[in-house]
DNA sequence: ATCCATGATGTCAGTAACTGTCAACGCCTA
DNA sequence: TAGGCGTTGACAGTTACTGACATCATGGAT
């Protein structure tokens, strides 16, 4: 075994998410977390940009999904079917996850503005880079920019209800729910 | 002509904007906004929650407007023309604004990563009243979220559009083009 | 006219988020 | 065995932000 225990950063991760819950994040300091994972300060700031990304370490794993469902699309689909299929990539990525965690964590986000600020910031990521990808395939602006925002819209209101226990179906059901519910609103046909 | 110069607020407003735009957000300090607008640091946080509020001063006004725009909809309007209306509201309210002012806080929000995340915050909230009048207009879940968070992305889109030079028509005709263009994508007829 | 409540500001001390720098240490490879 | 490389610790420093208290003008009450 080697000088220090492996996987510092998955352990800031869950001393954090452990903190967060039983504290507050605001009553929470860096160097508590990273006492609890037997870690300094100066080490939780290497792994983490700030004390609110700690709760956010899959989401680049998540936007890859993402984006790689919507590029796996039929050529055929239009813009909104696409990302459609980024959305269900995203659903099959948290339904692997276990659910208590991902219901832990969105309480704890859900309890504190910054952490909802910067929740917010991830699935603009997520739409700037299925925005990329729909035009990568022809889609045209403010189209992309468009399908892409509602489609990440339709992620965030479907997760809320499945994580906050509103909807006990499956995410890919509350999903495929939302999405059809906007289109309705949004269809006006 | 009483012991301090008049309107504290908005001279601390005019200074951020000066600063951010000449020097960068991160390589401003707040003691440097309020030695421009001949204050101390410690009266800029009586003012502003943070740094980056400072270029939201107007956002409580400008959510009384789109809320009041969305609550006088006709009552036979669908959620998402109910939603149009708030975004008409914005657009006057925007349009008499110096049209400079807004392309020279524009660029200087989407320079920052932190400020980019404040103004997602700020949609978010925007979004949450719209969502809140429209329940009160008789719109269930998860609806009104989608239509209020959809129309929300209308909104974001058309005046990324107006402020940065892409479209450079009026800012009204910028968001009911977008708003159309949302239906289509979404719409699927 | 004087006193006092109120509101805006200044002053100062303090906490904690974050950063830069350098040293220490284990691992891997030549 | 030597040396490069990556991770961590130690430590000093800046700055965002907060709490507590003093100061000064304004306006109303006495």
């Amino acid at each position: 075994m080697g000088r220090w225990q492996p996987d510092s950063r998955g352990r800031l991760q869950e001393a954090a998410l452990a903190l967060y819950s039983e504290h507050g994040f605001d009553q929470t300091t860096a160097a508590q977390i990273a006492a609890r994972a037997g870690l300094t300060e100066r080490t939780f700031f290497r792994h983490f940009a700030d004390k609110r990304e700690v709760l956010f370490g899959g989401s680049a794993l998540l936007q890859e999904r993402i984006v790689a469902g919507v590029a796996g699309a039929p050529p055929t689909d239009g813009p909104l079917d696409a990302v459609g299929g980024g959305l269900a990539a995203a659903s099959d990525m948290l339904g692997e996850f276990r659910r208590d965690l991902s219901r832990q964590r969105h309480a704890v986000i859900v309890a504190n503005p910054e952490l909802r600020e910067r929740e917010l910031a991830k699935l603009a990521d997520y739409a700037e880079s299925v925005a990329t990808v729909l035009r990568d395939r022809g889609v045209g602006e403010p189209q992309a920019s468009l399908a892409a925002d509602a489609g990440m819209t339709v992620f965030r209101v479907a997760v809320e209800r499945w994580a906050s226990g509103t909807d006990d179906r499956a995410l890919d059901a509350v999903m495929r729910d939302a999405m059809a519910e906007l289109r309705a609103v949004a269809g006006g046909c």
